[in-house]
RNA sequence: GGGGGUGUAGCUCAGCUGGUUAGAGCGCUAGCCUGUCAAGCUAGAGGCCGCGGGUUCGAGUCCCGUCACUCCCGCCA
């Protein structure tokens, strides 16, 4: 099937079956292990091993270039397959009872002794790997990495297929956007002064395409935005973009719940599959029990609201934070009662991150609770309301803003689980978050879209738009896998009157908004379609997939946490022609080497 | 922008309260070896201790600054 000029099998091919064959195979050169009289050699190609024997006294010019052999010499080697003798066979290769006995070995590349151990187990360091990337690539576990997420597009792709969507592409030169993120903007020569930006979602694209008729579309598209990285976010990366006509959010989140499920169950690292129907949590109470809007839920370990109970105690940290509108809740640490009090209290700095000013403590020993907070509570209401045990302790935040209670908590029901080896971590848990809030507090008494402008409120808060906006509800949801907010999507305004009073509401003028946002508006008075979708992060659902740590570890050509390809050294300056042709100049402080500028 | 971690041989790391010539494993080089498969045995080469400054009789080690990688907060409609 692979047969090519240089090759008729591959190195992960040959079995007993094919004892006898006079074949050729090409490749890497694995591993060499010389004898002297005879030389053995791993030859390596993307679908295996094969060993190679190299018999001085049977093929003597064959085995003068194998004792030459370096690791990743690039080889095309002749020979006949053997049948290994019993004892000489090797059950972790596939190709393990074979080897090729070499006739005559060509050396097509040569390879100085590379940075990277390319055959090695050995974990090298992430700034080495990608700064030698194309080595790094070679290395088994990248090979299955990549592997997996091209087996997971195509099960996506499939799926799709299946269900009658139609893959549209939409331009990467996009138009600038104020909102939401920072775009990356590129200088249009033809129209200097002027810039494109690359699209930070293909947003409008896939609603125009609604209004356009194709009512169940898909895109597999590239997203840029210039923000700063975490271990799941890259600048640019990969959304599963789709978007459908006529539907409502369940006619979205029943495809979604059964394309995910079928990603988890054709490719995951774990061979495990999605528990099924995915809870549905709103986004109040995902904030209030798990402190956190993307709620991991492969533990329980729920946060218990405790502001009743605290609202008369005479400890006055809980009392404050009670009489300022705050909250007291608390989370149980099974076992924490064996804990000392310097383990307890490392979970202090993981609340102090979302603004908690302690965390208050106490464990309940079979004499009854102990700890800094225990003489405040001398019944058991606090023990029973969060169902605690005798042996575990119990964790406590108070603040005047629930807010901080919150995702204190939430921060702190990770580290609790991860403490206490709650998180199984070859299993997989779902959750659709919904009813999110329309808007949020921009800081400036203003209101900021929570998803964005063209998501439709839930029907019974239109009335609210503009009089309350922070009580309006959205038709928008999160698909939520492991703790990772893996998309986002709405159901989106399809009445232009609706979507002007947004723009009210969000406090754009009517110019503003006719300039950015006007053939959209003008578009919508044409017979726009009910419509709603959503988008998926690839990366990340790669990521979970293959059980790694980080979004670079599945993506080919990452950046790093400062946005620099190390491999091919970008960003870099250009030469000043280009700049003068784009009209650009560029000013930075004398310091900046190389500033704007290109040798 | 802020906070934490890391930076010593090609790679992965050790190097204590400052002390004499900075170590190990792997890899590499040379030699031996016809059943190895993380091959083995013998010998050897290899270091701007990230960079700059300071303290000290003396700095890989202490202090200040800076750079890179990484995790988190802010940011990410």
């Amino acid at each position: 099937m692979y047969e090519t000029h240089y090759r008729t099998h591959t190195c992960g091919e040959l079995r007993l079956e094919d004892r006898g064959k006079t074949v050729c195979l090409a490749g890497w050169i694995h591993r060499c292990r010389d004898q002297g009289g005879l030389v053995f050699f791993d030859l390596r190609d993307r679908y295996g091993l094969t060993q190679v024997s190299v018999s001085k006294e049977e093929y003597p010019e064959a085995h003068a270039v194998a004792a030459g052999l370096k690791s990743e010499y690039t080889v095309q080697i002749e020979g006949s397959v053997l049948e290994r003798p019993e004892s000489a066979r090797n059950a972790k290769l596939a190709t393990g009872a074979i080897e090729i006995a070499a006739h005559r070995i060509a050396v097509l590349s040569l390879s100085p002794t590379p940075p990277i151990d390319v055959a090695g187990k050995e974990e090298i360091s992430e700034e080495v790997r990608l700064k030698h990337r194309p080595l790094d690539l070679r290395r088994a576990e990248n090979q299955a990495r990549l592997m997996m997420r091209h087996k997971m597009n195509r099960t996506i792709r499939a799926f799709l297929e299946e269900r009658d969507f139609v893959e549209i592409e939409t331009p990467i030169l996009a138009k600038a956007t104020p909102e939401g993120a920072r775009d990356y903007i590129v200088p249009s020569r033809i129209h200097p002064g002027k810039f494109y930006a690359l699209p930070q979602a293909p947003q409008m694209y896939k609603q125009i395409l609604m209004c356009a008729g194709y009512d169940r579309y898909y895109q597999i598209a590239r997203c840029f935005r210039d923000e700063d990285l975490r271990a799941d976010r890259q600048p640019e990366f990969t959304q599963l973009d789709m978007e459908m006509s006529f539907v409502g959010q369940d006619d979205i989140l029943g495809p979604i719940e059964e394309l995910l499920s079928r990603c988890v169950k054709d490719v995951a690292f774990c061979g495990c599959e999605l528990p099924r129907p995915w809870p549905r949590i709103s986004y109040d109470d995902a904030l209030k029990q798990y402190g956190s809007d993307k709620p991991d839920l492969r533990f329980a370990l729920e946060i218990v609201d405790l502001t009743d109970i605290a609202r008369d105690c005479s400890f006055k940290v809980f009392r404050g934070a009670v009489d300022g509108g705050g909250a007291v809740r608390g989370i149980r640490v099974p076992g924490g009662a064996a804990f000392s009090r310097r383990e307890i209290e490392a979970f202090q700095p993981v609340a102090a991150v979302h603004g908690a000013k302690g965390l208050a403590w106490m464990k309940l020993g079979p004499d009854g609770a102990s700890g800094p907070v225990a003489k405040f509570f001398s019944g058991d209401e606090l023990p029973r309301a969060m169902q605690a045990e005798v042996g575990d302790a119990l964790l406590f935040v108070a603040d005047a803003s629930t807010e901080v209670v919150a995702l204190s908590l939430g921060a702190v029901r990770l580290a609790v689980a991860k403490t206490c080896g709650l998180i199984d971590e070859n299993a997989f848990a779902a959750c659709f978050v919904v009813d999110f809030p329309m808007f949020l507090p921009d800081g400036d008494g203003g209101w900021t879209p929570a998803h964005h402008a063209f998501t439709m409120p839930v029907k019974e808060d239109l009335a609210h738009l503009e009089s309350d906006p922070g009580r309006v509800r959205a038709q928008a949801y999160d698909p939520v896998l492991n703790g990772v907010e893996l998309g986002s999507g709405s159901i989106r305004i399809h009445r232009p009157e609706v979507q002007q009073a947004v723009f009210r509401a969000m406090g754009l003028s009517e110019e503003i908004a006719q300039d950015r946002f006007g053939f959209f508006l003008e578009l919508l008075q044409y017979g726009a379609p009910p419509h709603g979708g959503i988008a998926l992060g690839l990366d990340r659902l790669a990521m979970l997939l293959c059980g790694a740590q980080n979004i670079r570890d599945v993506i080919a050509f990452p950046k790093t946490a400062s946005a620099v390809d190390l491999m091919a050294d970008s960003p870099s300056a250009v030469n000043q022609e280009q700049l003068d042709e784009l009209r650009i100049s560029v000013d930075l402080p004398e310091a900046s080497p190389g500033a704007g500028r290109v040798i």
